[in-house]
DNA sequence: TGCCGGGGTTTGTGATCACATGAGGGGATG
DNA sequence: CATCCCCTCATGTGATCACAAACCCCGGCA
């Protein structure tokens, strides 16, 4: 038998297309509202129609991409109401998955929490919106990751996925230039073993952008 | 203006394809691990691959079909800990959306639950698993669907998609003849206003299917 | 100056096709 | 009788095309 370290690479044409698309929108990378034709994307990432359409359909049933009457697709802009929700649904979902991962979280995976918030940090000091939630949600993953419940970090991803390009508008506007103070409280709940610690924390971290709505 | 009663009918082929497949796997139709082609899906519905195609990859997205590495799609087979995690989700979404929907909850509302608790009653009478599922998840539906809460109760939905496939086979091999249980106790704390006790009885009625698993 | 209509152009949709790949079956061989 | 190999066919993928609908802009009219 062969080595063939890389079982699978996929290069499939429609993947490409769906993983680039999908970072970009979870990352903050689009406005919300912004319009998105098939051809460009096509044209963009060097596929035809074909592989762009069933990536912005799978977008499209993620919650990442809204389709207008007559098809025209582009990225959503959520009512103060729909964004609730997903603020609800992220406390939901990810003080579980934190719960979870608690009893698994070793020193070593603490650390790398570490080194992630410090890359958050820098990410607020240059303003670069971008990187801050990329990071941000870095921080996230690698915890949650520790929870072994695959099911439950789809949906976590699937929510940050929808709120992306508002959570971007969102720091876009606000001035931040500190690290999350939350991610502290995470990190040493998770140190200190302390599950209503952790739980708290998470809750409060994941609410915490809610609050810069009412303006 | 023309009177115009129905917006959009939405007659794409794409989607009455997709209602159809999504339908089917959610109630149940369709036995875990069955294999389904594009061309076939595409004879039985009148198209061609090309909405076939969209349908599947739609999904594929939301968990409710596998992707082989071939291509091939077919109907998932959940593995325990998956159908824990799916329960768990259940649990925690959809305790949320009762705990919402119970302040709006009034009494035409507690009436229609009633008579879909009948149906569902009727089903577990007859023996007819595909009939239990639907008027089982159209009485959670009913329910959820006065927490105002569309993302929360697409969740929920994605969860029971999820499921479909494994519910009919868990719901067949149980011989079960009684309306459920919890749906009652659901009932009475609505009617009595009482949250902790719908929360209790939701979070009861979700994970009870769930001890079915270890024969 | 503001509003409305028309036509060119862009865009999504669905069908069809060529191609590569993997699966399944049948036959030959041990 | 079992095993293995090869061939054929079925299947997914992605490109292309024809078509219809929507959009946008521009000019004309009040």
């Amino acid at each position: 038998m062969p080595p063939a370290p890389r079982p699978d690479p996929l290069p499939n044409a429609h993947d490409r297309v769906y993983r680039g698309l999908r970072s970009r929108i979870m990352h903050g990378d689009i406005a919300p509202g912004q319009a998105l034709t098939l051809r460009g994307i096509g044209k963009e990432y060097g596929v035809s129609m074909t592989p762009a359409r069933e990536s912005v359909r799978r977008l499209v049933a993620e919650g990442a991409l809204t389709l207008s009457s007559s098809g025209r697709v582009s990225t959503p802009e959520l009512s103060n109401e729909r964004i609730e929700e997903l603020a609800a649904l992220r406390s939901l979902i990810e003080v579980e998955l934190a719960s979870r991962a608690l009893p698994r979280a070793h020193m070593a995976l603490i650390e790398r929490l570490q080194t992630i918030n410090a890359a958050v940090g820098d990410a607020a000091l240059r303003q670069d919106a971008v990187a801050y939630i990329r990071t941000n949600l870095e921080f996230h993953r690698t915890l949650y990751l520790r929870a072994q419940a695959p099911a439950m970090l789809a949906m976590a991803e699937t929510v940050w996925l929808q709120m992306g390009p508002t959570m971007r508008a969102l720091y876009v506007r606000l001035k931040r230039r500190d690290p999350p103070h939350y991610h502290r409280l995470i990190i040493a709940a998770l140190k200190a073993g302390d599950e209503p610690g952790l739980r708290l924390a998470v809750r409060s971290d994941v609410t915490q952008g809610l609050k810069m709505l009412a303006s």
